[in-house]
DNA sequence: GTGAAAGCGCTAACAA
DNA sequence: TTGTTAGCGCTTTCAC
């Protein structure tokens, strides 16, 4: 690989001079500069973004950090922030958490030591006091970690209300929840949301709610328990899509038919819901702004650390599709 | 920050001897050794990967190039490469072409810059000529780039045939295919292994393979032509699940019973095919390990570029599922 | 066993 | 407008 001080050297000019178009600032002589476009040309110069990071302290990179690429809501959301961050010249490190905190500080430390301008993190277990010592900017998206810290998130208690709303619209009698884990600030948003629908209706009860943690297979599990306890339940809201899924699969099972016997609502509005049959009804999130709009205020706080941001939280969308009927009569 | 600097001054010792201690590689006395451990405790020191790199001319980074990280194919590859990575101490980049060539160079280009140690690419647009003078090691996935590259793949062929000869084991009597681009080497081997099996019948007709390109609309579209040209197919063979997926949703739109009047076949063994409705007979690829093992190829030609490196041909495991059934009588 | 010093490739004062 | 030079934080000869 030629360095700048072969540029240089071709061009029969300084290394200073060489810097100098290639960061093109300061005004360089057009004569001059032709002849070390020429030399850069020649040689097949590429400047060496190490040297240029250790002395500028910056490395134009910034990472994502994920619970779990395989969850289908993440994809998505990891092309918005690829997208912005291309289109402002950084590159980007995406990072599975396996929701360990463990594994959380590791990479953010890791990623620190080479240079990461900021993170955005997906996380239920970060304290506050381990992000703020990375010295660099930090945006929470999904899950709020601390006041201090900017997040971008979705109304989950409106979004909540309104698919247990809908389920009671359509004219369901007794309606259920599988719910996310109880440490993710957003489930439990969507939990009180539902709670706060049907708690004063009589036919309410404690029960009625199961831990589905978010995971199809689990949520497939505590629906099959709900339908043991109360085998009259005419409809389900799950926390997330993918235990919608599992809902679905455990009715399948069961031989209950969505949505004649059952409806079952999601949220998130991945696309999996599409695919299923039936296909499920959702509380629709804007999963690429989302992304975008983090990226964008990592990147300007990386441009401008004084940048004071608020946290942004965008509305959900209701989405009837299969999963949902209206009853007879 | 604190530097290799203030540590040695906290110990009372030099820079060396604490490069010394940090990378544990010549002989410390164990005194000064504890009193540099000391000094790095108490300053919290982290070394400075980027002035490490700049030395090295080593990034311990490797990055994988996919088409589209929303496909679900690839988010299982990223978890490989990515765990593999980190049991090496690598950091791992992820990025989207598009399956666009000038983003794949684009990105192999900005990450050179960046000292990047190693690529994973998925491409069948890249041509060798651009990975050389690239001057670091690189590994072909899924799809072959060229004989000088070591690649990564399944065996298609054997694969795509299992799939149709089950078809015509079922009693299906005359099977279609849903192929994926043509560029793309492992969907011609997948068409070319259909054709093996299929072309000497004698209801067999060119028109009977439809190109989906290997997405779930096209292939929705795909099918939709299937159907109208030749009404009484009983069997398809779809190049991948997604396309599998866009069949079923044509089929089911057009009111075809699966697997009752036809019967679907998929290859890749996706998750999702497991969540449709009827979830999806498939030729199952060991995705896992075909990321783990490009990733082990990868990393063991970085620590010894001198490694000669053979291709590494997996096979496929033919998985029935629901989408495909006998026929009666 | 330890330290002084050169240098990885680049940028930015400071001089000229 | 251009060149000289001192670092950025680290590793590694080469002395001692």
């Amino acid at each position: 690989m030629a360095t700048i001080r072969d540029v240089a050297k071709q061009a029969g000019v300084s290394v200073a001079t060489v810097s100098r178009v290639i960061n093109k600032l300061e005004r360089v002589n057009p004569d001059t500069k032709q002849k070390v476009l020429d030399a850069i040309e020649k040689l097949n110069y590429k400047p060496n973004d190490v040297a240029r990071s250790l002395y500028q302290r910056k490395s134009k990179m910034i990472a994502l950090i994920v619970p779990d690429i395989t969850n289908p809501y993440f994809p998505e959301l990891a092309r918005a922030v690829e997208d912005v961050a291309n289109r402002s010249d950084y590159t980007f490190v995406l990072c599975n958490s396996d929701d360990s905190e463990q594994k959380e500080r590791q990479y953010m430390q890791v990623l620190r030591q080479k240079q990461v301008d900021g993170f955005i993190v997906v996380t239920s277990t970060l304290a506050y006091e381990h992000i703020k010592d990375l010295n660099v900017p930090v945006v929470a998206l999904d899950r709020i970690i601390d006041r201090k810290v900017p997040a971008v998130t979705v109304n989950n208690n409106d979004g909540a209300k309104t698919a247990v709303q809908h389920l009671l619209d359509i004219g369901c009698k007794r309606i259920a929840h599988i719910s996310g884990p109880d440490d993710v600030d957003n489930a439990m948003q969507r939990k009180q949301g539902y709670l706060d629908v049907v708690s004063h209706y009589e036919w309410f009860e404690p029960g009625m709610v199961q831990n589905g943690d978010y995971h199809m297979d689990q949520s497939e599990q505590a629906m099959m328990k709900l339908l043991k306890a109360y085998p009259d339940i005419d409809g389900v809201f799950a926390g997330n899509d993918l235990m919608a899924v599992g809902a679905l699969k455990a009715l399948k099972k069961s031989g209950k038919k969505v949505p004649d016997e059952i409806s079952v609502v999601g949220f998130d509005g991945i696309s999996l819901g599409e695919l299923t049959t039936p296909s499920i009804t959702t509380v629709k999130q804007p999963i690429y702004k989302i992304g975008e709009q983090a990226a964008r205020m990592l990147i300007d706080k990386i441009n401008d650390p004084t940048t004071e941001q608020e946290n942004v939280e965008y509305d959900v969308t209701f989405m009837e599709r299969e999963s949902t009927k209206r009853k007879e009569g």
